[in-house]
DNA sequence: CGGTAAGGTGTACGACGTACACCCGTCAAG
DNA sequence: CTTGACGGGTGTACGTCGTACACCTTACCG
C-alpha cells in the first residue's frame, strides 16, 4: 500500500477511481464510502478525486452506471417475450446481488442516466417484440416496478425479532402477532428457529415475478385495453 | 418563535419532539432533518434532544412508528379477503403519501418494531381469514413486497430526460431508445409533452396491486401447494 | 428545608463534503 | 533549449453533522 520514495504513483483515471469505489462499497458497505476513505484507498489526497468526479453525488451516479452496465446486453428480442423478460430480469438480479449497496443507491438517484435508460429500453423492447401494446407495456413496467431492477424491498427483509427460541417470548409473540407467527412457522418448520426465517430470497423473487408476468400474459391474451380516460 | 424573557418554555416531551420532527420532514424533506435543526425548531439546544431520544437512528425509528401507527387499525377480517387486503393497503398508501420521506426511511430500517409488526400482522390476518394457507400467505406477502407499505420503487419515478420537446433531441432519443419512446408516447398523447410523463401514480399502483391480488386469488382457488423441498 | 433526579446547557471532538489557492510535471510552440 | 499553459495532485480551511461529557437548573418529595 505505502509507496517507496522515488516510485511514481501511476496517474489516476476516472475508471480506476470508479472501480475502487465500487470495490470499497462491495466490501465495506456504502456507508463506509467517504471521499476521504476512497482517496486513502487510492493513495491520494481527498481533493484529488475532484479532478475526476464532480461531487460525491456524481460519483454515486457513475457507480450505478457501472453496475447497470455490468448487466450486459440483451439477447435479440423474439416472440417468446415472457421467457426473455424473465431471463433478463433474473440476470439483472444476479448482477445486482454482487453489489448489495446498489439497490439502495439506485433508489436515491433522481436522474436516469443514458445507461440506465438503455437498460430499461431493452426490457421494454422485449415486451413490445412479444406483441404487447405500448399501453400494456407501460403499465407492466410500472407494475414490475423495482423488480425490473432485480430487487425488491421485501416486507421482512431481515429477521423478525428474537432468534432466541425462548418459549415465554414465543407465547407473548403468538399472542400479539398471531397471524404473523402462524405464517412464519408454516414456512420455517424445516429450519430450527420458528421465527428467525430461513427463507429463500431467490424463490420469493421468482414467485412474485412469475405472478406478475403471468398476470401480464393473461391481460395480453385477453386483449387488454386501457380504461377510458375521464 | 423566539420567546420573551421570563416566559417559560414548556418542557419537552418525546411526543412533541416526534411530532415536530415529522412535521419538519414533511415540510422540508428528510435531508433537512438534522438534530441541530430540529432542536432549533423546538427552541432548545441540540443536546437536549438526547434526553428524549437515544440517537438520530432511534429518532427515525420512532418517526416511522408514528406514521405506521397513523394507518390505523384494521377492520374485522372477514371472508372477503381480497377486498379487505386491497382496502387496507390503499389506506396505508394514502397515509404514506402524506409523509413522502417515510418510504425512504422505512427502507433503511433494519429492525422491525412492534408497531410495524402489528401492521404486518393485520395484513397477514386478512389473508388467513380468507382461507389462504399460511404458506401461500407467506409467499404472497413477500410478493406484494414494498406494496404492502403502500408504495413502490417505480421504474421511472421521475420524468424521463427532457421536458423540452426539441425535435432534434426527440429524434436522437427515438433512435437510441426506440422502445421506451414508443411506450412513453403511447400513454402520454393526452398530455402535451411526449416524453415528460404525465402518468397517474395511483392508477399504476392499483394496476400492479390488482395484478398481484388476482394472481394470488387464482393460486388460492387452484389450491396452490408449496413446491417440494429439495 | 434539603436532597435527588430529570431535563436543559456549553463546550468540544472527530467525522464529513468541498471551496480555493497553490504547485509541479509534461509537452507543444517558439 | 526555453517557455508557458494546462492537467492533475496538494494543503489548508470552512461549515455542518452526530454526539460524548461535565455542568447547571428546576420541580418535587420527604
Amino acid at each position: 500500500m505505502t509507496r517507496q520514495v522515488g516510485e511514481r504513483r501511476p496517474r489516476l483515471h476516472r475508471d480506476h477511481v470508479l472501480e475502487v469505489a465500487v470495490a470499497l462499497a462491495d466490501e465495506h458497505g456504502i456507508e463506509a464510502l467517504s471521499m476521504r476513505r476512497l482517496a486513502d484507498e487510492l493513495g491520494v489526497v481527498p481533493m484529488a478525486l475532484y479532478k475526476h468526479v464532480a461531487s460525491k453525488e456524481e460519483l454515486l451516479d457513475a457507480m450505478v452506471d457501472r453496475v447497470v452496465d455490468e448487466i450486459g446486453p440483451s439477447g435479440p428480442p423474439g416472440r417468446r417475450w415472457r421467457a426473455s423478460a424473465r431471463a433478463r430480469i433474473l440476470t439483472a438480479r444476479s448482477t445486482l446481488l454482487r453489489h448489495p449497496w446498489a439497490r439502495r443507491v439506485i433508489e436515491t438517484r433522481t436522474a436516469r442516466s443514458p445507461i440506465v435508460l438503455t437498460y430499461l429500453d431493452s426490457v421494454a423492447a422485449i415486451l413490445l417484440a412479444g406483441g404487447l401494446t405500448p399501453e400494456l407495456v407501460h403499465h407492466s413496467m410500472h407494475a414490475i416496478g423495482s423488480r425490473v431492477w432485480g430487487f425488491t424491498q421485501d416486507v421482512f427483509e431481515t429477521d423478525v425479532p428474537a432468534p432466541e427460541p425462548d418459549p415465554d417470548v414465543m407465547a407473548e409473540l403468538a399472542a400479539r402477532l398471531p397471524s404473523l407467527v402462524r405464517v412464519a412457522s408454516a414456512v420455517s418448520h424445516d429450519t430450527d428457529s420458528a421465527v428467525g426465517y430461513g427463507c429463500d430470497d431467490q424463490y420469493e423473487f421468482e414467485f412474485a415475478l412469475d405472478l406478475l408476468l403471468d398476470g401480464i400474459a393473461r391481460l395480453h391474451r385477453a386483449h387488454w385495453q386501457p380504461p377510458a380516460r375521464s
